[in-house]
DNA sequence: GTGTTTGTTATCAA
DNA sequence: CTTGATAACAAACA
């Protein structure tokens, strides 16, 4: 369930140490998450220029104009190795290590230098593509303005909410058209921060239920962010570690427990398709 | 065997 | 065009 602050929280560990990096080895155990075809051959040689987002897609921008995209979808995990198995640690050999590899490991990198990463993905959902330019164009486009940057502003925000008027919020909020990143952890924790219930229709929020929840999208991804991400099943940081963010969940994953804040049980829905939980105290 | 977990796209229906 | 629902992808878990 990697979200905007779990990317963003790998694309950092990993910009410092990637960038640079060149390609030496790729293997591939399962060949439906790559493409195109001959994707082993193409990033063979091929260096690390730069370590980018957009939206819940990592983008390692590489020599020859082309970029790899990586999304994790629901499973995915990226683990570095710093050095290959058996050698240096203190020149220690050690043995098997949370971050070695799984028998979910679907990609390998391995670099010029010795170092290793890894893409392991239980359920295959993920996907790693090598994108030119022009693709890569295409894919930003398909998507909406990123919460975090200058550009997602109050009078932004709300034009975006009104795109829709019909919608429930929780709809509009997963929408990645509209808002880039946010998906069912933080839309459920937005919504109990600014007390609106996401099964409320876009047009029936006030003025001041939307400045609240602007506020608190922002406040939420950057507290993520700051924690490493939310490790609440699959996700774990480029180390292999678990993200910090666990203990700051309201909601997602509370059903029936008590309110934070009230002690009512935390209520947990179906909606837009997705598990969806409120308290149906705090949140009107 | 059943339902649930979730990111994204495709498809169908009203 | 809007909206809502469902399936598909795939695997594990209770």
């Amino acid at each position: 369930m990697p979200e905007l602050p779990e990317v963003e929280t790998l694309r950092r560990e990993l910009a410092k140490v990637l960038i640079g990096q060149v390609i030496k080895i790729v293997k591939i155990f399962w060949p439906k998450s790559v493409s195109p075809k001959n994707f082993a051959a193409r990033l063979k040689g091929a260096k690390i220029l730069g370590v980018n987002r957009r939206a819940k897609i990592l983008l390692l921008d590489l020599t020859n104009d082309r970029t790899l995209a990586i999304h994790l979808k629901m499973t995915g995990q990226l683990v570095y190795h710093p050095l290959p198995f058996g050698e240096g640690r203190g020149g220690v050999i050690i043995g098997s290590h949370p971050e070695d590899p799984t028998k979910y490991t679907r990609t390998i990198f391995n670099f010029t230098d010795g170092s290793y990463l890894y893409f392991n993905d239980l359920r295959k959902f993920g996907w790693l593509k090598i994108l030119s330019a022009d693709h890569k164009k295409i894919l930003s486009e398909r998507h909406g303005v990123e919460p975090l940057s200058p550009k997602f502003n109050f009078k932004t925000f709300k034009t975006i909410l009104n795109r829709y008027p019909n919608r429930r919020l929780k709809q509009t909020l997963l929408d990645q058209t509209l808002i880039a990143g946010l998906g069912n952890i933080y839309v459920d924790e937005s919504c109990f921060a600014s007390r609106i219930r996401p099964n409320r229709r876009i047009k029936s929020l006030a003025t001041l239920e939307i400045k609240k929840l602007y506020l608190v999208i922002k406040r939420i991804l950057k507290l993520a962010i700051a924690k490493g991400g939310t490790s609440a099943r699959d996700y774990v940081r480029s180390d292999g570690s678990n993200g910090n963010f666990v203990p700051y969940l309201k909601v997602y994953g509370r059903a029936k427990q008590p309110c934070k804040i009230c002690k009512t049980p935390i209520m947990k829905i179906k909606l837009a398709g997705r598990g969806t939980h409120f308290c149906p105290q705090c949140q009107k």
